[in-house]
Order: structure tokens, then C-alpha cells, then sequence
RNA sequence: GGGCGAUUAGCUCAGUCGGUUAGAGCGCGGUCCUGAUAAGACCGAGGUCCCUGGUUCGAUUCCAGGAUCGCCCA
């Protein structure tokens, strides 16, 4: 009857989480662990930024919730009472669009013929499929929330929470309607934004792009020479912009003078010359004929030239056509230099009434006929062709135009100050966080909040038609309460178009009726609003109170400080004037295995059903775990093999490791004595387990992933390569309670109960990064034989360390020990000498005494790994070394400060091996009148023929390399042994088999056999090591084989004879 | 044009509160142990720590300038 569960040393990761899911939904663990922490004092508040609920979720998503995840169950572990919820996005153009996609619409025609009602109850099904879709993918991560009770942007009491925001904003005088010039698709008729274009929407075009004259008032046949690529734009022009620190050129060509840059004179077409040179500013202030002014839309603006420093040396001519109601940064000109803002197009790209034979002609199509009237002016000097990044529509790939429309706007003039003082009491991780929202808060615009589209957040402005009069309705109350009209046709639905439109309200002003405007909200509204929303922040003060503000938030970094980071910001500044988290935690951006970008269409991107099937999601996440936060992520199955190679299977070799000889043993935890570690080898693996548990403490409270991964992964290595190598005969030798005696027993029992100690506490540190393997070793290593301990290890308390077992120098000394290992390693495989030859001697340097004798106090372990028999120091063996001398600077330099360079050439002077033996002996020294004292000087040692030496930093060891007769037949038998053990195997013998051994050879075999007979039985669990007369007898496993060009014949078979 | 990052081995990345000898994984060459583990361990080769100045006894590290790349803004 074995303690624990066998492990099987070759699992399916997989096939591994999906038993264990479905265990924990069985057992109900799941809703154990939100309970965990009810009656806690202590609250942790995690607000989450909801997930788009528009697709299934991506591996980037995953890399995401794993960390939201990681802090949550850590923060359970803690004991702090916590709120597990997750949130969905679901209102906005994305989904529209998908949703228009599906029903095959091109244009707003469509769905407004469609109805907008089933178009909305559409959406909004579209949101509740892929939430569920994500709920269902989440869970497979093994990402632990209160899945129930899932917040929605699109539900009432969010779009309410906002309402009254924007009434606070309102009575604040900060919202206002405004215009703005915007890019526009003509085809959808709707404004596309800065960030919808700056993902996809930029496409190499090739545009006729004319270079034109713009003659200049008061003077004869003078004129400015003016470059576009949108021609169409012309029809608006208002003014001229030339950059006042450029030097530009007034050139005569034929009858003509022609004002342009110096540096893009080669835009000229045939001869010229340079009459004179002058400076950008000379020319501002000039007035200027607009080649349209003929136009009625054109009527009383007057032309003229502005400084703008912005204006390129590179391209065209130096001087650009401004229309401020056709460009973006035209618009914010104009505004600066109060110029008269024409707008000629409608929503469909068409010019309207005003603008003369251009009427009623689509923009993107009048270019010839453009080029066609400026020719017959006189105006137009030549066209070429002209390649370059323009932007489209990401919908239908219709080539944007630049419209002036009106929106409404919050006014960032004296929220941008107060937004910034709120930031700064942010804590940002990583720390550049801050530069970039502060500087985002800098450069903004005012926030513009609508959008002519129909799925989202129905603004609550109302608007008087007759008097202009406008205000904002905060609530549904107060809605209710306004209504004049529709309210019956409202009541029962959410508030969204078209349902909540029928309700009209009285202007207070004129008394008219006034309709709801038409536009929907900026979909950043809806994520900026939740740590109110969610938190009945309308409904119930206190309880907001107890979880405002998060202590913590997590998002990506792209986009995020002008997006999500932003809006939580301004709304909290504007509703409470506090931050409205303490802590936010971004990171990087994930590409493909090569660095690159992922997408669909490039075929690279890696769904997470399909990485979750194949690798298995514990390996995905203790990848997102380990890695920099900071950086970008390059993310494929050979990144997640490598995390399991480097890690996962380690860690489940240790635990197979231990459950195999704990079976074998009968050890039992529970029932077993508990022993006081009495060997090194347990204190320093224990001292380094706590020491663990220290940092990975540390470094999880202070949001630092990478650094915690990185020192559970190097205590598994120490664990696996040095304590469990090193421990593994005290596993093996005597099964407990047989031979050995007590103090065989002891020493076993320690070792059981320190690997263990140090596999339960494992399980807990990786329990938050690594669910199902924490969960599986815990498990069978806990719960199969203690029912007092908690269900699951995500019930757990996280580990405490314990100071008093800490035990620095033995660190320090094992460490040592583990170096001197690996150069003697180095050593001999310099000598070409391979370890299972015995050898005598290794003479090793160290720097102190306190080195010494901790390296004397391991030296067991180093000469066992080593096979060699005796460790001693190397003090002033010349014959071995010579010595050489450095100044140990981290002690003098703050000590001498500039003459270190003298103690230097003093060193460099010095007889080397008198120096090292007084510093050796702890003596001072004293050299061109300088007293070192002996820590102050560094003692180096270089290899002298005669030995095989291994030399790294200023440790030397030596290995004496010469084989005695002794030492050659002791190599010999263990030689056998290890043919014998691989024979073991390959006869297919269990463990623990007892066999029976023939052997025949030369005399040599004979006589080491005989010599180290009672040694190869040991190590071959052999009852009987015989003579082989004749040949092997039947059922025997025999094999022929060669050890140092000696023939040697070998045969086994189970049990005596 | 402005802001924020980055630049370290063939590749992907750690690291250095300024200190002598800069690390890991992958890849490459070689070897070994093996009664947990070949999905392992070890050894080795491989680096003007982007460039130029400055501060300093000492700079890959701090400062300034520049180059290249990325992200954001204009």
C-alpha cells in the first residue's frame, strides 16, 4: 500500500488541466475560493479593464488575464477580501461593424432600412455570445472569477453612471458642442478616428498631386508657388504657410516671379534664376488671390500668409495651401490664426451649395476637372504623380476625406492640470509609465465624446432646435421626471437608440420640445466609468467607499494611456477629484516567435483554444509569468516548449523523483516521526527555500513577475541539480526500517521530509502562476494523506518564511562548494580524465579563511560528485600555481581615491607569492609606503604544468591526475557497475530486483572483482557475484563488452541461484 | 518636430545602486552521469556591452550629444 499516487514521469499537460478542471467544477472549488476570504479585514480591490466581447479571446488576452489572475490568487493566498469580477466591452463601432459585416451591409443607409432596433438587439446579442465564448476560453486558463456575476459596459446602470458624469462635466461648464475637422469615410458617412486609421488604415497610394501659383496681391505677375495632393481641398483655401526660419528663393522664370524654398528649387520646371534669397518671415503677411475666389463660399475671405514651423523643407515648395475646414491640422491653424473656415463637403463627399460648377460633384472624382479650370486661369504651373501613405476606411477601404463636422467635446483647459496632479499620485509600473500619460495629458485635445453611430452609449444632451439651448440629463429619474413625451414607448427597454429617442423633454429656455441628439458616446466612456459603476457608486455610497479606489489595475500598453488609463483618470478627476486606482501594472506588446507582428491575414497568429489544446496552458502561463513585462513578446510553441523544458519538467521530475522512493520507503508525512534536520545538505536546501519564499513575497508585492519566475526556477534548479543529485543515495540505500540502523533511519527521514517541505511549499509559490501543476502536486502530496489541511492549494495560505532557518554563510559556503564542483569538472575534463576514475588529490584555492573552512565542511560533497578522495587548500603550493596580485578596489578606492593607481604598480612590483602567503595568513602588507591590509588585496593564481587546473575569477582548483594501480582497479569496478547497472535496464529489471552477477575476463577483472566485490554488490543489489564457467545459463542476460580494450563478459539474473 | 523606451554572444533576452573576470536559454563543438530525468547534466568556443565626448582613481553602468530601431503624439 503505497502513501501517495504514483506520478506518471511522462504526462499529458493537457489532458492533465482538463481532468483537473473538471474537478474543480465538480468540487465546487471554484466558488470555495471566492468565499476564501469574506470575513476578511483586509481588502484587496482589483478592478478589471473589460475585455472587447467581440471575438474570441486572443493568446494576447491570455497573457493579460494571466497576470490579473497571478495577483488575484496571490493576493487570496494573503487572506484579502476581494470582489473576482470580470468585465465585458460591448458598446461601439467594433461591434457594429462585425455585425454589419455578418448582415452584409456596405453603409448607414442599410441599417437604418434594416431598422434600428433589430440592428441594436443584434449588437448586443453579438456581446452576450462572445462573453460567453470568453467566460467558456477563461476558464480553460484556469482564470478563477466570479464568472456570475460579469459586468457588462452595456448595461443600464453603466450607461446611467455615465449620464451622470456628464451632467457633473456639464454643470462644470467643461461639455460643449463643437467643431472639428476629422477624417471621414464618404462611403459610411461617418467620422473615422485617429486611432481607427493609425491601425490599418494608412495605404500606399498614388495621387495626382499639382503645383500651382498663387498670385500675390499688389504686385505684377508675382506669385507664390503652392504644392497639394488633394486638389479638391483648393476650393477652401484661405491661406498660405511658410516656415519663418527656412530661407526661400524668389526666382524669375520667362515673365513670372515665383517664390519658393531654396532647398526645393528643383521643383521647377525648365530654366530659372534666383533673383533673391530671403527668410520664411519676410514673406508672412502677404496677401495673396485664392485660386477659387470667384466662388460664392469664397466671398470676403481675405488671403494671406502665415508663419507655420511645421512647414517641411523635403517636400513640395515650402509653402503650403491652407483650408481649415478641409484639414486637420489646417483647422487647429486656423483656429490659432483666426482664418475663416470653409467647408465644402457633405456627408457624402460631395460638394455642397456655394462652391459653383463644383456643386454636386463628388470630391474624389473632380481632380481633372480641377486641373482642367486652374489651367485655363493660369494658375496651375504642372502635375505630377505623387506615391504616398494615405489614409482609408478600415471598413471598405475608401480613400478618407477631411470634413468639418460638429461634436460634442469636454473641455480639457482646466481638467488637463487637475488630471495630471491625479496621475501623479498614481504608482505606474513600470515608472515610465507616468512620462507617458504626463506627457498624453500634455498634447490632448479636448476629449470629443460623440459619434454618429447607433450602437452605444446614448448621450443624454438635449438640444432645443429653436433656441439652442442645450443640457444634459444625469439619470433616469430625473429623465422620467422631464419627459413629456414617449416615455411608455421607453420604459421596459435599456437606454439605447432608438428606444430611449422617443422621449422628448421641454426646453426650459423656450419652451419648446426638444429631442435627445442623435449621437452615441465615445466607447472609452463606458470602460472609464467602472470603478464608479460597478461599484454603486449611485446606489450606495458606503460599499463604493470600501472598494474606490483599486489598489490595482493591469492593462497593455498600447493605446491604453490615451484610452483606458486616460478615461478612468478624467472621469474620476471630474466625479471626485481622486485617483481612481493606486497601482497600474502595464505591459508590452505580443508578436510572433520571429518578432513580428501577429495577424490573421499573415497567417502567424496563434489561436488560444489551439495553443491550449497543444501546449497546455500552465506552460503558456508560467511563460507570461517569467517574461519582461516591459518588453515585447515573442510568442510561439517553440517559446512555450522551451518554458517547458527549462522548467515544467524539472519541477515534475523532483515531484516524481520524491513520490517514487517516498512510496518505496512508506514514508507518510503525516504519520512519519518529524526529524530535525541535522544534515547541511537539508538546512541549506531549506535556507534557500525560505530565502525563496522571501523574495518571490517581495517581488510579488511590488508587481514584479519576472524576477519571482526567475529565482522559483533557479531554487527547482538548485533543487533538482544539487540537493536531489547530491541526497540521492540517502534515498536508496536502506529502505527505512531495515538496515542502517537509527541513524540510517534519521537521515533518511530528514531527507524525505525536506524534499517534501520544499515540494508543498513550491506548490504554493507557483499556485497563483500555475494552477493545474500546482494543484496536481498538491494534491497527491498533501490531501491524499492530511484531511486537515485546506481542499485545494488555492486555498492555501501563502508560505511565511522563517528567519531563524535562514543560514546565510551556508548559502555562501554551498555556493562554494557547487563552484568548486564544477571547475573540478572542467579540470578533468581538461585531463581528459572521466569521472568514474578515481582520483587522489584536489587542491583548491579560496579567498578567506571563513571559505575554507566552509568548503572544508562540504568537502564531502564536492569530492562524491568528483570522485576524488581528498580536498585540501592550496596555500603555498608554487609547484602548483603561480601567484599574482590585483587591488580589491570596491575597498580602496573610497579608501586612497586617485592614488590607487600608485598601490596598483606597487602590487604589480611586488614579489607575488610573499604577498600571498602574509595576506593568506592574515597579515598586512606594506608596499611603496602603503599598509594593505590583507582583505585589500586580491591573490591570483595561474596554473604551473604537473596538474590538470581549473582557473575561474581568482579560484584556482587543481586535480592531482596521476592513476595509481589503487585508484586504476577502483575505476575498474565501478566501471563494472555501471555496465552492470545498464544491463539492469536492459534486461528490463524493476528497481528494487535482487540479481545474481557472472562475470569473465582477464586476470585484471578477477582481481578487482575480488578486491571490490562486496562495493559491486552493494551498488548492483547482487546476492551472488560469481565466476562465469562455460556459458551464461538460460534465462540469463548476457552481454559481450570492452572496458579499456579488455574483453569482459557480463551476464545477470533476477533473484539467487 | 516633441515625448517615452530600446540597442549587451549567431538568435532571443537577463544583468551591472560605477569596481577587477558581463550571464542564461536556443543554436554550435565536445563529453558525461543515469536505480527521477536524453524533454537530462557538464565542459568549451563565441562579446571593442551602438558611437563620441564628459564626470571619476576607475564607465557596459552615471551625464551630455549623436546613430539606429520601436511605440505614442503632432
Amino acid at each position: 500500500m503505497t502513501t501517495f499516487n504514483p506520478v506518471n514521469p511522462r504526462p499529458d499537460f493537457p489532458a492533465m488541466e482538463r481532468e483537473r478542471l473538471a474537478w474543480w467544477d465538480q468540487t465546487g472549488m471554484v466558488q470555495k475560493y471566492l468565499r476564501r476570504n469574506e470575513q476578511a479585514e483586509k481588502r484587496f480591490s482589483f478592478i478589471d479593464g473589460p475585455i472587447t466581447a467581440n471575438n474570441p479571446m486572443g493568446v494576447h488576452h491570455a497573457w493579460g488575464r494571466t497576470y490579473k489572475d497571478i495577483w488575484q490568487r496571490f493576493k487570496t493566498m494573503q487572506g484579502y477580501r476581494q470582489r473576482y469580477q470580470n468585465g465585458f466591452d460591448g458598446q461601439g463601432l467594433w461591434v457594429e461593424v462585425e455585425v454589419e459585416k455578418e448582415l452584409g451591409f456596405t453603409s448607414k443607409k442599410d441599417i437604418e432600412a434594416f431598422g434600428i432596433d433589430r440592428f441594436v438587439e443584434l449588437c448586443k446579442e453579438r456581446v452576450r455570445k462572445f462573453a460567453g465564448v470568453q467566460t467558456a476560453q477563461s476558464i480553460r486558463l484556469g482564470y478563477w472569477m466570479d464568472w456570475d456575476n460579469s459586468y457588462h459596459t452595456m448595461s443600464d446602470e453603466n450607461n446611467y453612471t455615465i449620464w451622470r458624469f456628464l451632467k457633473v462635466c456639464h454643470e462644470r461648464g467643461w461639455l460643449y458642442e463643437g467643431t472639428d475637422v476629422m477624417p471621414w469615410c464618404p462611403r459610411c458617412g461617418t467620422g473615422i478616428s485617429n486611432q481607427e486609421i493609425a491601425t490599418e488604415g494608412y495605404v500606399e497610394l498614388e495621387h495626382a498631386s499639382p503645383y500651382l501659383r498663387l498670385p500675390l496681391e499688389g504686385r505684377s505677375r508675382e506669385a507664390l508657388l503652392v504644392w497639394t495632393t488633394t486638389p479638391w481641398t483648393l476650393s477652401s483655401n484661405v491661406a498660405a504657410a511658410v516656415n519663418p526660419t527656412l530661407t526661400y528663393a524668389k526666382v524669375r522664370q520667362g515673365d513670372e516671379t515665383l517664390y519658393l524654398a531654396k532647398s526645393r528649387l528643383g521643383a521647377l520646371r525648365g530654366s530659372y534664376v534666383v533673383e533673391e534669397e530671403l527668410p520664411g518671415s519676410a514673406l508672412v503677411g502677404l496677401l495673396y488671390r485664392g485660386p477659387y475666389d470667384e466662388l460664392p463660399a469664397q466671398q470676403g475671405v481675405v488671403h494671406r500668409v502665415i508663419p507655420w514651423d511645421q512647414v517641411s523643407a523635403d517636400e513640395g515648395t515650402g509653402i503650403v495651401h491652407i483650408a481649415p475646414g478641409a484639414g486637420a491640422e489646417d483647422f487647429v491653424l486656423g483656429k490659432e490664426h483666426r482664418l475663416a473656415v470653409i467647408a465644402p463637403l457633405d456627408d457624402a463627399g460631395v460638394f455642397v451649395e456655394g462652391f459653383g460648377w463644383l456643386t454636386g460633384r463628388n470630391a474624389a472624382e473632380a481632380p481633372d476637372a480641377i486641373f482642367a479650370d486652374l489651367r485655363q486661369k493660369g494658375l496651375l504651373y504642372h502635375v505630377e504623380r505623387y506615391r504616398h501613405r494615405y489614409p482609408t476606411c478600415w471598413r471598405c477601404s475608401t480613400e478618407l476625406v477631411f470634413r468639418l463636422v460638429s461634436e460634442w467635446f469636454i473641455s480639457m483647459k482646466d481638467l488637463r492640470r487637475l488630471i495630471a496632479d491625479v496621475s501623479r499620485k498614481v504608482r505606474w509600473v513600470p515608472e515610465f509609465g507616468m512620462e507617458r500619460e504626463l506627457d498624453w495629458l500634455r498634447n490632448m485635445n479636448d476629449w470629443m465624446i460623440s459619434k454618429k453611430r447607433y450602437w452605444g452609449l446614448a448621450l443624454p444632451i438635449y438640444k432645443c432646435v429653436s433656441c439652442g439651448h442645450f443640457e444634459v440629463i444625469g439619470s433616469e429619474t430625473e429623465l422620467k421626471q422631464r419627459a413629456v413625451e414617449g416615455w411608455e414607448q421607453f420604459e421596459g427597454h435599456s437606454p439605447h437608440r432608438p428606444w430611449v429617442d422617443a422621449v422628448k423633454i421641454t426646453c426650459p429656455s423656450c419652451g419648446a420640445k426638444v429631442s435627445r441628439i442623435a449621437d452615441v458616446g465615445n466607447p472609452w466612456l463606458d470602460a472609464g466609468i467602472v470603478p464608479f459603476s460597478t461599484l454603486a457608486y449611485r446606489n450606495d455610497r458606503d460599499s463604493w467607499q470600501e472598494w474606490f479606489p483599486a489598489d490595482w489595475i493591469s492593462e497593455s500598453f498600447p493605446g491604453q494611456f490615451r484610452n483606458w488609463f486616460y478615461s478612468l483618470l478624467t472621469m474620476s478627476t471630474v466625479l471626485e477629484n481622486r485617483e481612481p486606482f493606486r497601482c497600474v501594472f502595464s505591459y508590452g506588446l505580443m508578436r510572433d516567435e520571429k518578432g513580428e507582428e501577429m495577424h490573421k491575414s499573415k497567417g502567424n497568429a496563434i489561436w488560444f483554444d489551439d495553443a491550449a489544446e497543444k501546449a497546455g496552458v500552465d506552460a503558456m502561463r508560467w511563460l507570461y509569468f517569467s517574461c519582461n513585462p516591459a518588453a515585447n513578446l515573442n510568442f510561439g510553441y517553440g517559446t512555450i516548449d522551451e518554458v517547458r523544458r527549462r522548467f515544467i519538467i524539472p519541477l515534475w521530475n523532483c515531484y516524481s523523483f520524491f513520490v517514487t522512493y517516498a512510496n518505496l520507503d512508506g514514508y507518510n508525512p503525516t504519520a512519519s516521526p518529524k526529524v530535525q534536520p541535522a544534515s547541511d545538505m537539508d538546512r541549506w536546501i531549506i535556507s534557500e527555500l525560505h530565502q525563496l519564499i522571501n523574495d518571490v513575497t517581495r517581488h510579488l508585492e511590488e508587481y514584479n513577475p519576472s524576477d519571482a519566475a526567475r529565482r522559483i526556477e533557479e531554487f527547482v534548479d538548485r533543487l533538482s541539480n544539487w540537493y536531489i543529485r547530491r541526497s540521492r543515495p540517502r534515498f536508496w540505500k536502506p529502505v527505512l526500517g531495515e538496515a542502517g540502523g537509527q541513524q540510517g533511519d534519521q537521515d533518511k527521514l530528514s531527507a524525505h521530509q525536506t524534499l517534501y517541505t520544499c515540494l508543498v511549499t513550491i506548490t504554493k509559490l507557483i499556485a497563483p502562476a500555475i494552477p493545474f501543476l500546482a494543484e496536481e502536486m498538491y494534491q497527491n502530496l498533501v490531501c491524499s494523506v492530511d484531511d486537515a489541511t485546506p481542499d485545494s492549494v488555492h486555498l492555501a495560505d501563502w508560505p511565511v518564511a522563517e528567519a531563524a532557518l535562514i543560514d546565510e554563510s551556508l548559502s555562501e559556503g554551498m555556493r562554494l562548494a557547487m563552484h568548486v564542483a564544477s571547475m573540478g569538472r572542467a579540470a578533468r575534463s581538461k585531463a581528459g580524465i572521466r569521472v568514474r576514475q578515481p582520483l587522489s588529490r584536489i587542491l583548491v584555492t579560496t579567498r578567506t579563511a571563513q571559505e575554507s573552512s566552509a568548503l572544508q565542511r562540504l568537502a564531502p560533497h564536492v569530492l562524491d560528485e568528483l570522485n576524488i578522495k581528498e580536498l585540501a587548500s592550496l596555500g603555498n603550493e608554487g609547484e602548483v600555481v603561480e601567484f599574482s596580485l590585483r587591488p580589491n578596489l570596491p575597498l580602496l578606492g573610497p579608501k586612497y581615491g586617485n592614488q590607487v593607481g600608485r598601490i596598483r604598480q606597487a602590487l604589480g612590483r611586488a614579489d607575488a607569492a610573499r604577498v600571498a602567503t602574509a595576506v593568506r595568513g592574515g597579515d598586512s602588507v606594506t608596499l611603496d609606503g602603503f599598509t594593505l591590509l590583507p582583505e585589500e588585496v586580491l591573490v591570483d593564481a595561474r596554473e604551473k604544468p604537473g596538474y590538470a587546473v581549473a582557473l575561474e575569477g581568482s579560484y584556482v582548483a587543481a586535480v592531482d591526475t596521476h592513476v595509481t594501480p589503487e585508484l586504476a582497479d577502483e575505476g575498474m569496478a565501478r566501471e563494472l557497475v555501471h555496465r552492470i547497472q545498464n544491463m539492469r535496464r536492459s534486461a528490463g529489471y524493476n528497481i528494487a530486483d535482487r540479481i545474481t552477477v557472472w562475470y569473465g575476463g582477464d586476470a585484471n577483472i578477477d582481481r578487482v572483482v575480488e578486491k571490490h566485490a562486496a562495493y559491486i554488490k552493494a551498488e548492483t543489489l547482487s546476492l551472488e557475484l560469481s565466476r562465469l564457467v562455460g556459458t551464461p545459463e538460460a534465462g540469463a542476460y548476457s552481454e559481450a563488452l570492452e572496458i579499456d580494450g579488455m574483453k569482459v563478459r557480463l551476464a545477470v539474473r533476477r533473484g539467487k541461484v
